[in-house]
DNA sequence: GTATTCGTAACTATAATGGTTACAATTATG
DNA sequence: CATAATTGTAACCATTATAGTTACGAATAC
């Protein structure tokens, strides 16, 4: 269904910096994610605005987290990227129709309940249960 | 993120077929879910495939469920959708940093624990309930 | 035999997405 | 102050997913 890579991007470059000591720049988490700063810099623009990463432009500029890592939760992390819902409701039923005249609202509202789990589930893990994960598989 | 409407159309649909006594041609889907027949067609060949409807070809053919609408969950109509997931890992992190390196696996881990969640809060609904709730706005 | 209906391939239009280039603005540093 | 490094952002392109559409063969009821 989606194929939108921004949260995965998200989640990386979080934890890139949540490795490292020192801001990084778009450049440096770009090659981790092997994508184009461009990219990183349109990503992580959403997570600024959110108050979790800041940027400085200029020589030895970058990015670096405004909050321990274990105190940044996935589900944030997802809401700040303001995507679309995951599941979809149809556009223009059949107002005429006794189903489609009135499905949509109900459509909504249980797609929204799903949504909150998912959100939920990803609030179970922070930016820090990530940064180790990744420790434990790369001693492996 | 994702703007894909099968899965809205699928429970539409099988909530259409619920409140008929006779089957229903796509036609008659298609006029209520708004679009052309052969995008129902397309979309309850998938829910066919896993078992939930039948089709007849011909005159006075069409589609009908075959299972009660209460002992269908809407777990299984979006499983039945083949849907990619959700949440999508990025595609080729950087192999030879410590953190590209492993993350790919740790994230799918989380994304598929988030999307399980989603699935079973889908779970608590049967096309039954949807049925029910929208026949209650109607009656508003 | 005819009208109806599904199955499916093929094509098109639109939109989302990511990648890329380009350049202005900002900043550290010598 | 001059220079190099870095972000911000607009603009554009290529790819892909999606839905819509047409067309036609196959199946079926009557």
């Amino acid at each position: 269904m989606n194929a939108n890579q921004r949260f995965a991007i998200s989640v990386h470059a979080l934890t890139l910096l949540a490795s490292s000591s020192d801001p990084l720049t778009s450049e440096m988490i770009a090659s981790s994610v092997d994508t184009n700063p461009v990219v990183i810099r349109r990503t992580m623009a959403s997570l600024r605005e959110h108050g979790l990463v800041e940027s400085k432009s200029g020589a030895k500029g970058g990015w670096r987290l405004l909050r321990e890592p274990k105190e940044i939760g996935l589900c944030e992390v997802y809401r700040s990227l303001d995507e679309v819902n995951v599941l979809a409701v149809h556009s223009h039923p059949n107002k005429h129709c006794p189903i489609g005249g009135n499905i949509s609202g109900v459509l909504r509202s249980v797609f929204e309940d799903a949504q909150s789990e998912m959100e939920k589930a990803l609030g179970n893990y922070t930016v820090a249960d990530i940064l180790n994960d990744v420790r434990r598989k790369a001693n492996q």
